[in-house]
DNA sequence: TTCATACGATACCAAATGGTATCTCGTCAA
DNA sequence: TTGACGAGATACCATTTGGTATCGTATGAA
């Protein structure tokens, strides 16, 4: 029983938007600190997280008239289920992809 | 030095594309052998596999009028190069985590 | 040669997307 | 109580996107 991956793919689709999940790794933010980050305005912002609340990969925690966004580590599981579609694929050519992700990461 | 992964995560980001490269898992196809497993034009399809040759996720290869179409395992690279950016996030949570994928690929 | 066919290219359309502007609603502090 | 301010909601706009229709091109077979 799959989750389905649909609004994760597509919620990790904008530049934007995984700035602000890289942004968010370290600490919850409120919708203008993460605005300050970029320069576009509140609203548009807001979207974004929108979107990525309903990808799963964020959740929101209200404090006051503030609301804190956070990261959600389990929202990328259905992005990495689906990937494992490709495992066996993968196998068969394991040694070429590995040294390419290790190219890229280095 | 990382590969832009914009072009690989927005290939990804339609279901359409996902489900074709599914397709292609097993065994490279031409335009029309893609196009028949869907209920849009020949036209339609070409230009998902344009998006997905875009973003690298997979080769063509021209055999006289006919044009196969192959899954990349290299083009996924950039995604999981970028995916690891949250590894040290994930550290934090892997049993929760691990436990969430393990549900969801049961 | 002639003609069917597998593609490519282009023009076009409707809907989704990313953005701004603007208004209202709560909450906090003076 | 009265603002100031962080956020939500909505209307609106330009561009992108996913799709069709239609045309042209090149290959393979009769």
């Amino acid at each position: 029983m799959n989750l389905a991956p649909q609004p994760a793919f597509r919620a990790l689709s904008d530049p934007t938007r995984r700035e602000i999940l890289v942004l968010l790794r370290d600490r919850e933010m409120t919708i203008a600190q993460v605005a300050e980050n970029f320069d576009m305005t509140r609203a548009a912002v807001k979207k974004h997280l929108t979107v990525l609340a309903d990808g799963g990969l964020i959740t929101t925690r209200a404090e006051g008239r503030e609301r804190y966004n956070r990261l959600n580590p389990l929202g990328m599981a259905p992005v990495l289920d689906w990937l494992t579609v490709f495992d066996a694929f993968w196998d068969d050519r394991l040694a070429s992809l590995k040294a390419a992700i290790e190219e890229e990461t280095q």
